[in-house]
DNA sequence: CTGTTAGCGCATTCAG
DNA sequence: CTGAATGCGCTAACAG
């Protein structure tokens, strides 16, 4: 079928060894020869065969990377932080990244990780929120575990680290966290501090860590300021804009007289926005809006979203250099990326 | 190392080529030897090489999608449908997305292309608008009739079929064309029909045929309405906000008058209405703005953004489905996708 | 239906 | 510095 090394050694009259050596570049080798064997895979159009040196190296240029959802600008933007880095990748050229979308499923989660593993993935990075199901947190930790025995890196970008040895041993995987509690106790303070008090939530799906730290850091804010948790003020919802649209609607049906609504991302917030104009309600002068994340379009609503800012480019890219061990793991494996907020038009004083 | 396919056929008292029928099912096994067989693997936690099978049969299970940008939803969108298309595939099990961001470099998008053919990608998806250089189309050509030959499918999604054999022969490759020329016909069409005559466009970045495509259509609907095609009322730029913003201040700076602005794409068009309201402009009673393309966002700014969709996740959809075998071409091997003008707030009758 | 026999194309030993 | 030999783990004929 196609060129073998062994015709680009008989073109160079070399040996196939010799090619191979001159190909990856690890070895000494007479420039001579060197530049002939070159000029050989030239004119052959020579391109190496991937899944025989994998075979025979027992290792690819595969990285993996999970998403929940690739049209998501959130995992977009990670997704191609990540990627970037791989190009420029020094020793051991070019990596592929392989990402795949879980759609939030733990079962294709696991699905993928094999499939990866059936590549002989160099690394994995797993991005974005993890399920709180303890079963397959075990299942995940367990899969993640025979991925590294085996020799591929393991790297976990937005999601808390994974199943510690012990309270104060390193964490057994790479993890870049993001401040998500830190990040909404901010924000929900900041609008306490303006003097919220009905203050609506549009939490995220259920059973997924960040849905849990973002809502955590929301109730310490509420419970520092000295303001009720009332859970009916809470509606759980996905993320994307439908949801925000249809948790405002119930959050207004089951108190109208709500000043703000702080919403599960950016995504969800242009919902709640839509639904707040669609019922006549003015934001911020009626009702106070605040997103997470700071994706790119949020500067552009109007008003513009306030909202927790998360590094996701400096969280992809250091990502992809720990993938490529072209960075050093933080002290501990775990390193904790800072959230900012980002005051803008959404938000203001409650009206009297 | 790890478990091989030996290891099973010892523990299942079989031969290893029993063992291989039963995980790629393509050939009949008795049941009892296959549960056998099945609970040798479970036991073992058995994962297959894929670089040895791919070496063996010839042929991965990779598949690549080539994109300008991961980040950016319009690929984002493209490429999550194609992937969703990739994992319920039928017959051959899951294939594996190849994600791949040229960032609009053609170099780039060649080296890809040697990547996966280094691979041997079971298909490649070429997304977004190509170059318009000669030579690189060229090479391009040329690569992707190696990569045919390889017994690699090679689908085009959203760019101009490539080089045909002659006028009316079949396309080499199969090919899903937006109509991004008879969109952008449209729109121009409707500003004008409202009465506008100077309309300022952003167009998209130099030396790409979608730019080219989109600026054919406003130039023929100009020219319909017998409005004169002003050079200084066209200023280049590339699809993104700051694009847009500062290309929106150039025409304003050249034509104060302009009543309105056509964008390269929304997210271009999110810089233009910054832009306009920086400077104090209301839209659209002093300007109108439309963008193209219909992201997700578009329906959210204020006012909602009058633009033009295209079937971006059906688009991916169908890639994914002719990348996998799945979809047979269409006659004369490309599908042209309809655009579709959606009016919105943004967009109104010039001011007097 | 199942076992046996050959490679797939390359990266490594190990000699020279 | 270079060549010859070996095997990575699997699939695909070919027999039985």
């Amino acid at each position: 079928m196609g060129v073998t090394l062994a015709d680009v050694a008989a073109r160079a009259r070399v040996s196939a060894a010799t090619v191979s050596r001159v190909l990856s570049g690890n070895y000494p080798v007479a420039e001579s020869t060197r530049s002939r064997v070159l000029r050989a895979v030239e004119e052959l159009e020579y391109v190496v065969n991937g899944p025989a040196s994998a075979l025979a190296a027992a290792s690819s240029d595969l990285i993996g990377i999970l998403v929940n959802d690739m049209a998501d600008p959130f995992f977009g933007i990670i997704a191609g932080a990540v990627q970037t880095e791989l190009g420029g990748a020094g020793p051991g050229g070019e990596k592929l990244a392989v990402v795949c979308s879980t759609g939030g499923s733990p079962e294709r989660e696991l699905t993928y990780l094999t499939l990866l593993q059936r590549q002989r993935a160099a690394a994995v990075v797993l991005t974005g929120s993890a399920s709180e199901d303890s079963a397959h947190a075990r299942a995940l930790e367990a899969k993640l575990a025979r991925l590294s025995g085996a020799g591929t890196r393991v790297v976990l970008c937005g999601r808390p680290a994974v199943g510690g040895p012990g309270p104060d041993a390193a964490a057994p995987f790479t993890t870049l966290t993001f401040d998500n509690r830190g990040g909404a106790e901010q924000l929900t303070a900041y609008l306490a501090g303006l003097g919220h008090v009905r203050i609506g939530c549009v939490a995220g799906p259920a059973g997924r860590t960040t849905t849990g730290e973002r809502l955590a850091g929301h109730r310490a804010a509420l419970a520092a300021h000295g303001i009720e948790d009332d859970p009916r003020r809470t509606v759980q919802g996905a993320y994307d804009r439908a949801s925000g649209y249809d948790a405002a609607v119930e959050l207004l049906r089951r108190d109208g007289a709500l000043t703000a609504i702080v919403a599960a991302n950016d995504t969800a917030a242009l919902g709640v926005c839509a639904a707040l104009r669609d019922r006549g309600l003015r934001i911020p002068q009626d009702v106070s809006v605040a997103g997470f994340d700071d994706l790119p379009f949020s500067v552009d609503t109007a008003p513009a979203l306030t909202t927790v800012r998360l590094p996701l480019q400096e969280a992809g890219a250091r990502a992809g250099r720990l993938a490529t061990g072209r960075e050093e793991p933080p002290p501990g494996g775990v390193a904790a990326l800072r959230a900012e907020l980002l005051v803008r038009r959404s938000t203001a004083v409650p009206h009297t």
